[in-house]
DNA sequence: AACGCATATGCGGCAAGGCGCATATACAGT
DNA sequence: ACTGTATATGCGCCTTGCCGCATATGCGTT
């Protein structure tokens, strides 16, 4: 049944929400566009097996997907993610968003 | 300043909704009503100590209040949570809703 | 085929988190 | 004061999670 599995993609999606690093890392890919982890890890500071671990996390939560493209991997958004969860991801990110204003 | 506060206090709500239990809790309390911890222990099938430690990362994380009221400490939502914050809880809650509609 | 760049992953260490058990504390009734 | 009920917490165990380092893999260039 569905709803079992759903369940445990909530969870994912939460457990994958609750760092800071990943969190930046969806804010980033949260723009409709694509973003390699070399450029992820230049932005975040981070280094690269962190970068990739994180993402694979971001990936199994069925918040983002990923693409070869030569040399790279393009991650961006998953635009079939459940709605109800959407709703979560930018609720997040908007909480986030609200302080940054003041620094900018 | 209280950028890093709140930032902190995000972190903090994040981690004390990635708990099923705790989620569980947080939906019994977001009626509005107060809740004893015996209640929810038997609600929940919790021990009493895991029940009050749940409850402990609830309250530090700024989503209830509790209130001594003889040998019983009633818990309740808090109403003056940031609105981003209870947007964000609202669409957790609200994600986890959709299915238990089917059961019921 | 050899090299270089980009990404993923096995491994080990270390810190954080959840739980049960026992105990402490708070309060009410007798 | 003593007992019973309700809740909190110190302690130790065990699991999970994050990270760096080293290595493997995929792909393009020469």
């Amino acid at each position: 049944m569905r709803q079992g599995a759903y369940t445990v993609t909530m969870q994912h999606v939460l457990t994958a929400i609750s760092d800071p690093t990943r969190r930046a890392a969806l804010a980033l890919v949260w723009d409709g566009g694509e973003h390699c982890v070399c450029e992820l890890m230049a932005r975040l500071n981070a280094s690269q097996s962190r970068m990739s671990r994180h993402m694979k996390v971001l990936r199994e939560a069925g918040l983002v997907l990923d693409r070869r493209d030569a040399q790279w991997v393009r991650y961006r958004r998953n635009p079939q993610l459940a709605p109800a969860l959407v709703a979560i991801v930018d609720a997040v990110l908007a909480a986030e968003g609200v302080h940054e204003r003041k620094v900018a």
